[in-house]
DNA sequence: TTTTAATTGAGACGCATTATCATTTGGAAG
DNA sequence: CTTCCAAATGATAATGCGTCTCAATTAAAA
C-alpha cells in the first residue's frame, strides 16, 4: 500500500517540476525505508558504502527540496545538527522522547495534546502551521542503569 | 519582589561557588530586567552599547553558567542560534509560540498540556527532565497582514 | 597585603551548513 | 535519436555559531 517502486519515487520530484536524479532518488528512497533519525552525514555516509555517487552538498539540498516539499521532516534534537525522516502523512503529527543518555529517539502520538495545541493557538489567534514537542530525559533502560539495578 | 539588589545578584553567584564578577552580574542583570528572547550576539552588542568590558567568550561561559544553574533558560527556535530567557520559578514551566514572519515570541502556559506530557512520559517508563514545545505559525498581526487587511 | 585558583579576553579552531562556480545532465522539443 | 538549456551536481571555499587555548588578570580567602 505505501509500497512504492523506483517509477512512483521518480513521480515524487517530476510532479513538483524537479529532475528525478539518481541522487535524489537515492536520498529519499534510504529516508523511506529507514526508521531511524539519520542526519546528513549519516545519509551520505550510507550513500557511499551503498557506491552510489553522491556529493554531501547535493545531501544537503536534496534535503532541503525534500522538506520543502513535505516529504521529510527536519528534525533538531538540540545536539547540533539536523535529523531527517519521512513523513508519509503529514495528518498524522507524531512527537519526540530523546534519551540523553544513549540517544534514542522514541516517537508517540496523542491526539489531546494535538488538540490543546491547535486551541492555545487559536486563543491567542495565531495560525499555527507546525509544531514539535520534545521530551528530553532517560529513556527506561538508561534509567535502570542510574538506578543501580546494572 | 521579585526586584533584587546588586547584593543579592552576587550572592546568586557566590552561593555556587562562583566569583561574581562584574561580566557575570551584567550579563543575569540584563536577562533578569529583559523580556526578550535575547541570543549570546544580541547580549554582547547591549552590554557594549552600555560600555560594559566583557567579551564574547565571557558572554557564551557566563550562558553556560546560568543555564546550568536554572537561573536562565535555552531556547532553541530552529533558526541556528540559540536565545536565553530567565528562569525565575522553575516550578512554572511556559512553552512558546514563535512567529516566522516577524519573529515574535508569544509565551504560553497550559497545565493540561503539561499533564499529558508527564503522562505519557511515564507510559513509556521515561523519565522526564526537561521539554519543550514550540508553535510555529503567524501571530494575529502577521496572519491579517496574510489576509489582504494591509 | 599576599596568594592562588578562578576568570577573562583575544583569537584560533571545530563543525554543520550554505554559497560559489565550472561542469554535467535530465528531459523537453524537434 | 540528436540538440539544447535550465536545472542539478561536485569540489571546495566561505559562513556562522559556538567552543577551546593560553597568557594575563582578578576575586576573595588567608
Amino acid at each position: 500500500m505505501t509500497t512504492h517502486g523506483e517509477g512512483s519515487l521518480k513521480k515524487v520530484f517530476r510532479d513538483n517540476q524537479l529532475k528525478a536524479t539518481p541522487q535524489r532518488l537515492d536520498v529519499l528512497k534510504l529516508l523511506m525505508t529507514c526508521s531511524e533519525h539519520l542526519d546528513a552525514e549519516e545519509i551520505y555516509q550510507r550513500l557511499l558504502k551503498k557506491k552510489k555517487n553522491v556529493s554531501r552538498a547535493t545531501i544537503y539540498r536534496t534535503l532541503e527540496v525534500l522538506v520543502e516539499h513535505d516529504f521529510v521532516r527536519k528534525l533538531d534534537f538540540g545536539d547540533g545538527r539536523m535529523r531527517y525522516e519521512q513523513n508519509q502523512n503529514p495528518e498524522e503529527h507524531h512527537d519526540h522522547m530523546v534519551c540523553q543518555v544513549c540517544g534514542k529517539v522514541i516517537e508517540f502520538y496523542n491526539p489531546k495534546i494535538e488538540d490543546l495545541q491547535e486551541l492555545v493557538a487559536q486563543n491567542h489567534n495565531f495560525v499555527m502551521l507546525s509544531h514539535t514537542m520534545h521530551i528530553y530525559g532517560l529513556c527506561s533502560e538508561c534509567a535502570e542503569g542510574h538506578n543501580g539495578n546494572e
